[in-house]
DNA sequence: TTCATATGTTATTTTTTCTAACATAGTATT
DNA sequence: AATACTATGTTAGAAAAAATAACATATGAA
């Protein structure tokens, strides 16, 4: 529950968005035009994403390689959708899925290390900290 | 160690962490000067923080809240680094520990929630979607 | 060919962030 | 009390990021 909800915290202002994705700004507010995301916005107008929203950027970048339009795509996204509101009706979780949780948890970090070695870009982020 | 990368990844403008620690950009600013953080830098110069950034600025406001100064704060941190280093000679995990991990996470997760509403401002962030 | 789709490019405006300087309330020191 | 220091506020000006909107275009479908 907790963790839905960092996970759907909008953080990130999209020039982040488009290093983790490698995806222009264009094509990110286009598919936001398509309705595929809808990032949050902050009080000065500025599209603030989630990691959701990543997420599903990238996976709309590999849904449109396979030759899938944006039509196509949105149907996949409502078809989960509708999925997941049929399938979540657990109000506790065992011991077992914790652990399912946590390695659904390492593959997303996994993702996000794959873009930005894809890229090999994101580190110019990371400072040389003494000690 | 994916995850800590993600922890350590610097994805956040200055505004969101404003929000996340209610600290005025002043503020956060100052505590870098101090060296207390040390925020990433994108190419135009901005910083950009890592929600253990979040974290460490979280502590700050609460070791200040208790009277102590920058000097003191940054012993504790100095300290806390020190111990860290020590006691990080485990190469794996184990079973144990993978439940610490996970209680850790949602603890954190409840920090940024606990952010959210003590301000009661990050819900302007959350747009009502279909569905 | 003509049309539609996905994306590039450019111009203009607004918002955000930066640095730097000066101001100040509260503490501590002399 | 007078002075100095600390943490923070405030302001100004410059630079960077991001928004919208319009027009351009390659590719593939009809």
């Amino acid at each position: 529950m907790s963790r839905e909800f960092r996970r759907a915290m909008p953080l990130l202002p999209i020039s982040m968005v488009m290093q983790l994705t490698e995806l222009t700004a264009r094509q990110i507010r286009y598919y936001e035009e398509h309705k595929l995301i809808e990032p949050a916005r902050s009080e000065g107008n500025r599209r603030m994403f989630s990691l959701d929203d990543v997420d599903a950027l990238l996976e709309i970048r590999e849904l449109l390689d396979q030759g899938i339009n944006m039509a196509g795509i949105k149907k996949v996204f409502d078809m989960r959708k509708n999925n997941n509101v049929k399938s979540s009706n657990k109000l506790s979780i065992s011991d077992a899925e914790l652990r399912a949780i946590l390695r659904e948890e390492m593959q997303q970090a996994q993702i996000m290390q794959k873009a930005s070695l894809r890229q090999g870009d994101l580190s110019r982020f990371f400072q040389v900290k003494g000690e």
